[in-house]
DNA sequence: CGGAGGTACTGTATCGATCCAGAACTGGAT
DNA sequence: ATCCAGTTCTGGATCGATACAGTACCTCCG
């Protein structure tokens, strides 16, 4: 049989709220009347307050739920996403607040039924489609629910933290241009479902990944500036976020003819794949080929990747703060982060040649 | 107003429990009433049970904490602790419950406070010192805890779920001796705090790290057995598990005279970057100096390192079985996975010139 | 027609804690 | 002696749900 407040209130001959308080609110009972208590419950092997019973009876959970699509394994391997999530459990544990990991693997019943059960105050939906059930059921929840990746039909109710995408990526742009960039490819992810490889898309518009989506709507606007047509830049999609996937798209972009003067990567990750594609074939970074990447993770500097900063640590700090107390005023539940590019030796004037 | 069970009750005019079984036990009542329940459960905007009270009354909370410490990004940056929170995730998420995630950056107040109030049925323990005291706290909470890397004094109650270390690294130790080898290094972290590079120890066995302890242990005993003493062994501490500063361990063996002929790595990340160092001096991996890991992770298969295979995913997926679900019989509360030595390339016949 | 056996639903007790209004006591000022 | 303010402690109501025993009703069968 459990311990509860009760069993030890009876052995002291206090009431249960006095144990409470020994707890909780030490200063509303004397000391020497504490010490009696705590000792008594360490004889009886009371545990302490039952964590779920406080919850109830707060009206608090003392958790907010990550969402994450389509694996877990995703969020992490990315180092991106781990200077968040680092960002996140930091600042909730500050708030005495733990972090609850909800993969959403197959949108399924399960995922649903975790997403309805889980006993959090708030949900941050870090990059999980919209049209995903669990999000609907997410909402149905009523809680408040921070997006930092992704721009559904209830945004309006939505809290958001992030940077302004098409803005950095405009920056990105407007340094190639200058540089005389003017043949370029593009490397993302979730560009299209499956297919890897150059994709063919009348616009950037209809692309379901927010990051991708906006990321591009940059590169699109700043080159169509300088009369580069959309359709005249190559997008590749890379089968994932990973060093060996950019790879495996740069191939595409670096083996056709015109060759690109500059190949730009939606990831810092994907960037690198980029420059390891670029060794393979004794081309230099800069020199040869300009690559530019995103996010500006520590990787980036040691190999002089051109690319935008943005704190991953500062955006899991602010989502976990919109979430444990959003501010009531609409406009600062809307937190745009500052962006900055960062020029490295990655990119170069472009080479007129190599036609 | 939140809604709850006696709202929509009301509303339909029956009472709550028969709202209650119109989510939790649809069988226990006609479809047509439950129909029409759902729909003045929608149309009052009900979101369903709440969870903290349905813990409440269960007395399950629906989640498993992973304590983690020092920091979450440490469970991250390493890809086997990635794929042992996925079979972990993936166990809970088929059970309905969810992955806490509980950094315990600084054993101070405040994780003592996550720890203690943590709505959480148990508690896995990845790669946390026994001394913490948030392990205490933990323990004092009276859950099923389960141990996948840690020994402490507390193991009589703790369930347990990891292979024989000390035998994995017996078996490569063999294939090395067998290979020729007698000079050796070894580099792992936690070996000494603070101090990187060669240290000096009596015994592996003050090692705190359990996981280095007793990997260490097992090459001892091995190499014992054909006379190389534990003194002979070189034993070097890296400032942490990266493949950068497995790098920078490697030249404390590489550059000394006799070099080794062979540098044994506590993990895989850690042998990647004794390969980095060898590329950077013009050696050669199985040929001029055999490198072996430990863990078997993705990248050793591409850089044909000998390494012991352990699935990190099946050991969080049995983590997660054994905490939701504890076995009354002692025996098979202790688990003990198989691990296999892979080799391949890195390892080869021991160089006799090179005093 | 009476009783057995189901099904469909109700009502109360309960999970373990916290909140809050108020009681009891203490000590000092009037 | 009386009143007041402050401190310390109490008891009942409450958070939102589920378990379970029990009631009402319906059906089938001898």
């Amino acid at each position: 049989m459990r311990q509860t407040l009760q069993t030890v209130a009876d052995a002291v001959g206090v009431s249960r709220s006095t144990v409470s308080n020994a707890y909780s609110r030490p200063d509303q009972l004397s000391p020497e009347l504490r010490e009696k208590i705590m000792e008594a419950a360490k004889k009886l092997g009371y545990a302490g307050p039952d964590p779920m019973g406080r919850s109830l009876r707060r009206g608090r959970a003392g958790a907010i739920a990550v969402l994450l699509a389509p694996t877990v394994s995703y969020a992490f391997t990315d180092p991106y996403a781990v200077q968040f999530m680092k960002g996140l459990a930091e600042t909730a544990e500050r708030h005495e607040t733990g972090v609850l990991l909800v993969p959403l693997k197959d949108d399924d019943e399960d995922a649903l039924a975790t997403v309805q059960s889980a006993s959090v105050d708030g949900f941050c939906v870090y990059c999980v489609p919209g049209w995903f059930r669990a999000m609907k059921a997410a909402w149905a929840r009523g809680l408040p629910i921070v997006n930092s990746s992704y721009q559904g039909d209830d945004d309006a109710e939505a809290m958001f933290v992030g940077i302004d995408e098409a803005a950095a990526t405009r920056a990105v742009g407007q340094h190639l241009i200058a540089l005389g960039h003017r043949r370029v490819a593009v490397i993302g992810t979730q560009l299209a479902d499956g297919r890897v490889g150059p994709v063919t898309l009348e616009a950037p518009d209809g692309i379901e990944s927010y990051v991708s989506r906006e990321r591009l709507r940059g590169y699109r606007d700043v080159f169509a500036e300088v009369g580069v047509a959309w359709s005249d830049m190559v997008t590749i999609n890379a089968a994932g976020n990973s060093r060996r996937e950019g790879e495996e798209a740069a191939a595409y972009a670096l083996d056709r003819a015109p060759r690109p003067t500059a190949v730009i990567a939606l990831t810092d990750v994907l960037a690198l794949g980029v420059l390891d594609a670029l060794a393979a074939r004794g081309l230099s970074a800069g020199h040869d080929v300009s690559v530019a990447g995103f996010d500006d993770i520590p990787e980036a500097a040691r190999n002089q990747l051109t690319t935008v900063r943005q704190s991953a640590t500062e955006r899991g700090r602010v989502a976990a703060e919109l979430l444990l107390d959003p501010p009531s005023d609409p406009a600062s539940r809307h937190v745009v982060l500052p962006a900055e590019l960062i020029v490295r030796a990655s990119t170069g004037p472009a080479q007129k040649g190599n036609l």
